[in-house]
DNA sequence: TGTACATCAGTGAACGCGCGTTCACTGATGTAC
DNA sequence: TGTACATCAGTGAACGCGCGTTCACTGATGTAC
């Protein structure tokens, strides 16, 4: 039921303008990201951003922190699909953060930029990026036990597998890596090539057929 | 000789206005690098460059070509003083990279962050990031041959070594690895664990003694 | 050696743009009585 | 149920900023003769 008259108060404006700053991300870029334009973007003034957001610092932390949220989730769902299949997760898990970064360049760039500058004043950031990385290193923990991945302190272990495969991305993403490189194996490819690395048993595409 | 009067033409306004630029990113970040403020730190018209650069995108495909003649230089003077040892060449090869990026943050980041949009409008800057991969490849067949490395396509391993390289130096300007973490370990620390989930032999911190 | 002239490198005014932020304001909502 | 009023969410004009780029121009250089 469309009303004639837009309210004057918009009732979730706060999560419209994230939302609005997502869309702007996936199809502008992250240079076309500004308290203007999501304003603009959902139909509003564009100083109506300050009621809820003390400045541009704030919006952009919001919107890390659904990137990071996105990301908890996304590995979350995987530890819970392959229960008893630390490699299998270990897989899934880099794929997932791969795919965010293909899939939705500008926002993961933004999540993971360190654009937040004070992070102590985004609490809801910190939570979520710290149980992403928790996450994260209860991967690396179970698949150490299998023997999948080197021993050593998990936590380091663990920065070892996410700095290669935010590094993967990233080079992707910049267009760094030589085309013919990227041509001979396909993204999914390159990701197993490379995980392969770092483990100590060979990690394989997992067959459909695979019970 | 001071001149009283600087000359109406600069002489190597070209590459003053690198220069120029490289020490603003230096000093003032990535976000003050603009034509106007390199013009003006040169001490000469905001519309002076474009009489050596088309636009902007040209100046920055001229930083990011110094970005990779740095890296290049740094990696070649490293196989250089390793001739026979590519696990050091590997360490200190990679301890290189690192440094770049924690010395000169905006430079890295210019050079490595793909804003050069048509890369083959910049042939010299498409030929030394080609030098340098190709470094990194030798450096890998080097130390594959000695069993430091995995076995495996050469630049495919060439590729993980560069993305876990750079993801480490990412994360750590972003500031996205926990703080406990980093501080347990100083970054070199940090590397050679990070470089010891990749080698197949254990790469030790190289003792002052050793012959 | 001297002069005419083409070429080149730099100038300064101007354009139009989008930005973050502030301010005084107003329309709408909800609570106390 | 009705009314006064505090509070909240949004408006629109304005400020000042730095930016990339264009334009007609001028000062300096170097080459041909």
């Amino acid at each position: 039921m469309p009303r004639k008259h837009r309210p004057y108060h918009h009732g979730d404006l706060k999560n419209a303008l994230i939302a609005a700053g997502l869309d702007i991300l996936s199809k502008r870029g992250v240079s076309a990201l500004s308290l203007r334009s999501v304003a603009q973007r959902v139909g509003v003034s564009h100083t109506a951003p300050y009621a809820h957001f003390a400045d541009k610092q704030a919006l952009i932390a919001a919107i890390s922190t659904a990137g990071y949220e996105r990301l908890y989730e996304a590995m979350r769902a995987v530890v819970a699909e392959h229960q008893n299949d630390p490699a299998r997760q270990l897989l899934e898990g880099a794929w997932a953060y791969v795919q965010f970064g293909l899939e939705d360049p500008a926002h993961f760039k933004v999540t993971l930029s360190g654009v937040v500058e004070k992070e102590q004043d985004y609490p809801a950031f910190v939570e979520v990026s710290k149980k992403s990385f928790g996450q994260v290193v209860a991967i690396v923990q179970a698949c150490q036990a299998r023997g999948v991945l080197p021993k050593g302190e998990p936590e380091l272990v663990a920065i070892g597998v996410w700095s290669m495969m935010h590094g993967l991305v990233s080079l992707l993403l910049e267009n760094q890596i030589p085309h013919r490189v990227v041509d001979r194996a396909s993204v999914r490819g390159l990701l197993i090539s490379t995980l392969n690395q770092l483990a100590r048993i060979d990690l394989q595409e997992p067959c459909a057929a695979s019970p």
